[in-house]
RNA sequence: GGACGAUUAGCUCAGUUGGUUAGAGCAUCUCGUUUACACCGAGAGGGUCGGGGGUUCGAAUCCCUCAUCGUCCACCA
């Protein structure tokens, strides 16, 4: 690319870079792996966990988006096959009832729609505002392969669920029972066990007559579907009852109750005795199970009783629960009443009361063994995907509460009642099915359908023909109305977006396992969970060799960030104001896995500070040179000529070999601030200022400023793409083709730089003594001055050099310190020590106006030192440290120690001649 | 109730197998417009690393204990 002449403006826009740079990336195919330059055949993959389609960003979006491209980026620098494939999720809850809420205000219903009508509606909504995301993923900069995107609820993703679900159902994974579920009544459709969120509530716990107890319960309407009382197998006070039976009547007929003991009764709650209502408690379930009670289901699907609650059939669980503790009063049967706290469980989508009940439902079973797998049950592979290493959890504290979460897992309830789903490929065949009836007992295993039940196919495609009879009359073979779990879909989301089943031999071989699954630890159980569990079945391997788990972004103050407070930050606002570049900075450093992160608009602005400051490091090497023809020398190492030069390149050196190893193991957030400490403290505060003050830059300064800048970008460039794309392609690109995205990740240069560190360093300390100095007598700094310093306290007479003013110290302090010659001159100055015993002096000229306070910092600095040296001194008199220690600790603090004693000996001589 | 974390400068956090006198950014204070940048520069102050005990020659770092806070899971019928 051409450079011309024409300044570059002042301060870096973003607003004008961004859109035109991420086309030209775009354009350039280069986020395809197949279009990258060079052989890779190292794969790197980040799935990219899809945001809801019909969702908007946020910055929990542009979070993720700003951590995985990074990884994207370095790794396609590192010279690898790069695939980072984006999508969009269906949501099956969520966006259902979104579409009910949208018909709702239309006056209707989705019965109105009819099934299809309302599926086809769901889909127009979707196709609607799916371009939002997509736009705003690429607003981000994300680099990701847009020509393989996926979505969850495309045909793809269908065909993979249907093979999924019958190999699952084939291998008698997957078994239709009656079991008890979470069901949400205005979803009217069951939930997962993590779908349910628990909502702290004041109820009334009521103390009710209870055949020959008492029972305390905060839902006196279950009662009616009560088939037994527990107690604790050790409390004294009912132990004699248990195993008879009891009649109760609460104004329905008589009820036949058990008494049965049980360990998960607390004595010291209520009266200790519990009322078990098998059918509407997850936990009384369980207890019917080991007692294999009977269950009676008093409440129906839609919230209201059933018919076996008698006279208060068809009333809403509510009004049941007050017409019959009215009863109760009324027959004083009601002991009495205490108000307590509660905590309600709620859908998580809708907040509605979720109310336990058995039902018929699709279970995945995951203690069963899977012959295709070793006999390995689901459960024992997921947990052996992590356990032995095969999948690494950052961070690590999070493969514990993996393993907890694991070793309790159930069976996984896939099926769903509501429409907007992947349809479960099921038939049932009407010649031959006989639905089975519910169980009459807990824990009996009739009632459950499992493979080869009569009349029951699952089926990839639609059967032409039932297999158990035969019959091959179409329409006698009906499709089962329920949808599978929305995690049951993204399970397969690692590798269903690689061509799985149908296309084994391409993609996936090539990119699966994906390297990194990069989310945010809220849903560690939801989805990645169910992923291991899922590729793990259907591949046997891994769906990534890594999880990195992110936390949420927060307020300044810690609280989270949500519309209805107000306090939410807009990714697209901030970067509009502030750029991209600036927004996904303030999202890496400071940024940790698992932990939360907090943003506030002055971290964003702090690093939009940044970005200009690099941009007018680039804009000053370009001012300050006769830059042409730049990209020939770009590829080549120049050689360090001055300190300055071999002190800068060792650093460099240090900083690509540790921002490597940093993100190489995914730190993130380290080697961002070492890159902004390098670029800001060390390349512009020092190595610039002092290549500003050469008369004139030689070739070979030339050639280091650009290999610097160079190195800079590129290193930056994961970090912060816009800017050092438009930098590199103002500077180096030599043609539109030619990008920073695809340049070769710098290596150190292994030049050896001597002992500039060190050297450097002594440097620096005299400079900021002397302007410590300055800075004290209150020199004005337009002012002359001669400046001296004077190296071991040996202080000879003679001028070193005259500057225009202390700030422009740097120069001659260099070019005297490469000769190392100190001087110092006689009268009325003043003097600093530094830390490594080289003293600084600057004439101030009429007295020392200040000797009084320059005398009491000597003081207390001598004072410090002695106190050094007496520590070191302690230290090395103690045997068992020099019997121990190693030989170069101890060599190390004996020279700490003849260090710190000249110091002092220096402080006390210099304090003699003050006084 | 179970599990997992956290506690370091006023604030946000680093601190890599225990080893220089514990670091950075922000904020504060002082000085400064020196043509790359005021979206800037130069400097200063500020911490007995939550309390207590222990292991060690040596502890912010390892162990025990207490306190406070946080998150997840389970959950009272």
């Amino acid at each position: 690319m051409e450079v011309d002449d024409r300044e570059l403006p002042k301060a870096y826009d973003p607003q004008g870079v961004e859109g035109r740079i991420y086309e030209a990336w775009e354009g350039s195919g280069f986020f395809n792996p197949d279009n990258l330059p060079g052989d890779r055949t190292e794969p790197f993959t980040i799935m990219m966990p899809p945001p809801n389609a019909t969702g908007t960003l946020h910055i929990g979006h542009a979070m993720f988006l700003t951590l995985e491209d990074l990884m994207t980026r370095f790794h396609r620098m590192r010279g690898k096959a790069v695939l980072w494939l984006p999508g969009t999720d269906h949501a099956a809850i969520a966006t259902n009832t979104k579409v009910e809420k949208i018909l709702a205000k239309e006056g209707k219903t989705k019965y109105d729609l009819g099934r299809d009508g309302f599926i086809e509606r769901v889909k127009e909504y979707i196709e609607g505002s799916r371009d939002t995301i997509r736009r705003q993923i690429r607003k981000m900069g994300s680099s990701c392969d847009w020509s393989r995107e996926a979505f969850t609820f495309d045909e793809h993703r269908n065909r993979t669920v249907r093979e999924m679900f019958v190999r699952m159902f084939d291998d008698g994974l997957i078994y239709r029972g009656y079991r008890i579920v979470n069901w949400c009544p205005r979803c009217e459709s069951t939930l997962a066990d993590d779908e349910v969120e628990y909502k702290e509530e004041p109820t009334t716990l009521f103390y009710m007559k209870y055949g020959p107890f008492t029972v305390a319960t905060t839902r006196p309407e279950t009662k009616l579907g009560d088939t037994a009382v527990a107690v604790h197998p050790e409390d004294a006070r009912y132990r004699d009852m248990v195993g008879q039976t009891f009649e109760v009547d609460f104004g329905i007929g008589p009820q036949q109750i058990r008494v049965i003991a049980d360990g998960g009764v607390d004595m010291e709650f209520g009266t200790g005795v519990v009322g078990i209502t098998p059918a509407h408690s997850a936990v009384d379930f369980a207890m019917a199970e080991r007692n294999r009670l009977p269950m009676k289901k008093v409440i129906g699907e839609d919230g209201k009783m059933t018919a076996l609650a008698g006279k208060y059939a068809g009333l809403p669980v509510a009004e049941a629960r007050a017409k019959l503790v009215a009863e109760l009063k009324s027959k004083g049967l009601m002991e009495k009443e205490e108000e307590m706290s509660h905590k309600l469980s709620v859908c998580y989508r809708c907040s509605t009361a979720i109310e336990p009940l058995t039902s018929r439902q699709w279970f995945v079973d995951v203690n069963r063994p899977v012959k295709s797998r070793g006999g390995k049950t689901l459960k024992e592979m997921s947990l052996g995907a992590v356990r032995s290493g095969g999948i690494k959890i950052l961070p690590e504290q999070f493969e514990k509460v993996y393993f907890n979460w694991m070793d309790n897992l159930h069976d996984w309830c896939v099926s769903r009642q509501i429409w907007f789903g992947h349809r479960i490929p099921v038939w049932y065949c009407r010649s031959c099915y006989v639905e089975q009836n519910a169980p009459e007992r807990v824990g009996d295993s009739s009632g459950y359908e499992r493979v080869g039940q009569a009349g029951v196919i699952a089926s990839i495609e639609p059967p032409s023909a039932c297999p158990q009879c035969g019959a091959t009359d179409l329409s006698q073979l009906v499709q089962d109305t329920d949808t599978l779990d929305t995690w049951f879909s993204s399970g397969t989301w690692t590798f269903s977006t690689l061509g799985w089943p149908d296309d084994q031999n391409g993609d996936l071989k090539k990119f699966h396992p994906t390297q990194c699954l990069e989310t945010g630890y809220d849903i560690l159980f939801f989805w990645i969970a169910r992923m291991i569990l899922m590729t793990e079945y259907a591949l046997g391997e891994v769906p990534f060799e890594t999880v990195y788990l992110h936390g949420l972004v927060r307020t300044e103050d810690g609280q989270k960030m949500s519309k209805s407070l107000g306090n939410i930050i807009d990714p697209l606002e901030v970067a509009e104001k502030y750029g991209t570049d600036a927004v996904r900075l303030s999202l890496t450093v400071g940024n940790s896995p698992g932990n939360d992160l907090k943003m506030s608009e002055d971290k964003i602005a702090y690093y939009r500070n940044f970005a200009n400051k690099l941009w007018n490091v680039a804009r000053f090497i370009r001012l300050n040179s006769n830059w042409i023809e730049a990209q020939k020398l770009k590829e080549s190492v120049p050689q360090p000529k001055t300190l300055a030069d071999r002190w800068i390149f060792g650093r460099l050196d240090a900083v690509i070999t540790s921002v490597t190893a940093d993100i190489e193991a995914y730190n993130f957030s380290r080697p961002g601030e070492t890159l902004r400490d390098f670029t800001w403290n060390e390349l512009a505060d020092w190595y610039l200022e002092i290549a500003k003050v050469e008369k004139r830059p030689t070739d070979d300064k030339l050639d280091m400023l650009r290999y610097l800048l160079l190195n800079v970008l590129k290193l930056w460039h994961p970090f912060m793409p816009f800017v050092t794309e438009e930098i590199y392609r103002n500077f180096f690109a030599s043609s539109d083709v030619d990008f920073l995205m695809v340049a070769e990740w710098p290596q150190a240069s292994g030049v050896d730089s001597g002992n500039a560190e060190t050297e450097f360093a002594l440097l620096q300390e005299l400079v900021v003594a002397a302007r410590n100095l300055r800075s004290e007598a209150g020199i004005e700094a337009g002012k002359r001055l001669e400046w001296l310093a004077v190296e071991g306290g040996e202080m000879t007479s003679g001028l070193v050099g005259q500057v225009e003013n202390i700030g422009r110290l740097v120069r001659a302090e260099e070019v005297r310190f490469e000769e190392r010659s100190w001087f110092v001159v006689a009268e009325d100055c003043r003097i600093a020590t530094t830390s490594h015993g080289m003293q600084v002096a600057i004439p101030v000229g009429g007295g020392s106006a200040d000797a009084a306070a320059f005398r009491e910092k000597q003081e207390k600095e001598l004072a410090a030192a002695r106190q050094y040296a007496e520590v070191q001194r302690r230290k090395l008199d103690n045997a068992d440290f020099v019997a121990r220690a190693p030989a170069a600790v101890i060599e190390t603090e004996r020279r700490k120690l003849s260090e710190v004693e000249d110091r002092v000996a220096k402080l006390e001589e210099q304090l003699k001649s003050l006084s």
